[in-house]
DNA sequence: GCCAGCATTTTGACAGTGTCAAGATTGATT
DNA sequence: AATCAATCTTGACACTGTCAAAATGCTGGC
């Protein structure tokens, strides 16, 4: 019968196949429009032309829907980290780009980042074993990187753990500062990071 | 007369003087146990056993209250700040305590960290005047900190604001991670801070 | 001592939220 | 063609912030 479609487009309700990707696809649309925290099950499924409940199916919860957001947001990070590496360039220069992507991609995706390092997720509410898992590999391979930056006397120090945790710490807090509205200027966010960049190097002796 | 508390304990609904003081005190209570995002006007009115709507005298909104705690935390920090400051010791002393000082206490009163500090309040509410203002005049403070430690060679740098920024924001950031629960144990959190230290001096030559 | 007026608190109501249980619809399988 | 499982919807509940209107207690003036 198909009595939803008789015409070319399906767009009924019903079986419309991948809903699951068209709720995150839409929900990224809304948290970057209206932020997080205006993001209502609701008028998701609204949107989406969708009872308030379907959403459901595919999550368990609000916050399983947040979580998967969030492993996006690190899967896109990694693609965005691949690419970067590939380039042949200086490893200082690597270093310094590195710094750069990250600044750029927390100002540029505020809301992804924010759910990706936030309290929303990590603390209040507990995270889904996905997150759990891609986002202590992107951390994993932070602290590698470091470890080979400082064993060939580019960066400062020799624990990369706490260098890591050190640098990651800077560049997450002047990231949050902006993003938080503490900080106004967002373009500026590039500009500070390269200057806190020499803190970080090796001494030249 | 007393009409009210014809024995010794007041404890009626009406008219009980400092609801206001009370309110803020248990909600301070409320979201160091709980959290912020589990508080709830409703909640907190029941706690200190008046209607759900009783807030609404003494505060616009439940943001302006959050925003009220925040206020109570910045006048807690400058206060901090002002004791240890008169204690004398090496500037290199003074320097590090406040590395520590912004440490412990940020994870020592996380709740009203994140109010003093986090989009709650800044980015997507707006934030009152009051907490405007002190807030401000805490990061001028610490700017005026940062130039006089650059000038007598201690820190490194010859750009005080910008200085400033970035060490707080590796403060923050560290701060933010275990907060947020990305880092997990609290404890090392000085450590970590004692670490980062030298990144900021100028050096020794 | 009483009453008006005022500050303070309460009740009622409404729209919005996440989420569960039970029912309805559809496409595929036998 | 009947059955079944996947998918989506409806109904319902408790909870939230917030507003308007009513109730309550205190205080100063007579």
């Amino acid at each position: 019968m198909k009595a939803s479609s008789s015409t070319s487009k399906p767009s009924a309700n019903y079986h419309h196949g991948n809903l699951r990707h068209t709720l995150l696809a839409a929900a990224k649309q809304m948290i970057a429009a209206d932020g997080i925290e205006s993001l209502s099950l609701r008028k998701l499924a609204d949107k989406v032309s969708v009872s308030r409940t379907a959403a459901y199916h595919y999550f368990d919860d609000k916050n399983d829907l947040l979580c998967a957001i969030a492993s996006d947001g690190f899967r896109q990070w990694q693609q965005l980290l691949k690419q970067s590496e590939q380039q042949n360039q200086t490893e200082r220069q690597k270093f310094e780009q590195y710094l750069i992507n990250y600044m750029v991609f927390a100002t540029h995706h505020p809301e992804e980042y924010e759910l990706m390092f936030g309290r929303c997720i990590w603390k209040q509410a507990q995270c889904t074993e996905e997150l759990q898992t891609i986002a202590h590999g992107t951390f994993q391979h932070q602290v590698e990187m470091m470890a080979y930056w400082q064993s060939i006397g580019l960066v400062a120090g020799d624990n990369p753990l706490r260098t890591a945790q050190i640098i990651w710490g800077t560049l997450h807090g002047i990231a949050k500062l902006f993003i938080d509205g503490v900080y106004v200027d967002d373009t500026r966010a590039e500009e500070i990071v390269k200057s806190a960049l020499p803190m970080f190097l090796a001494p030249k002796d």
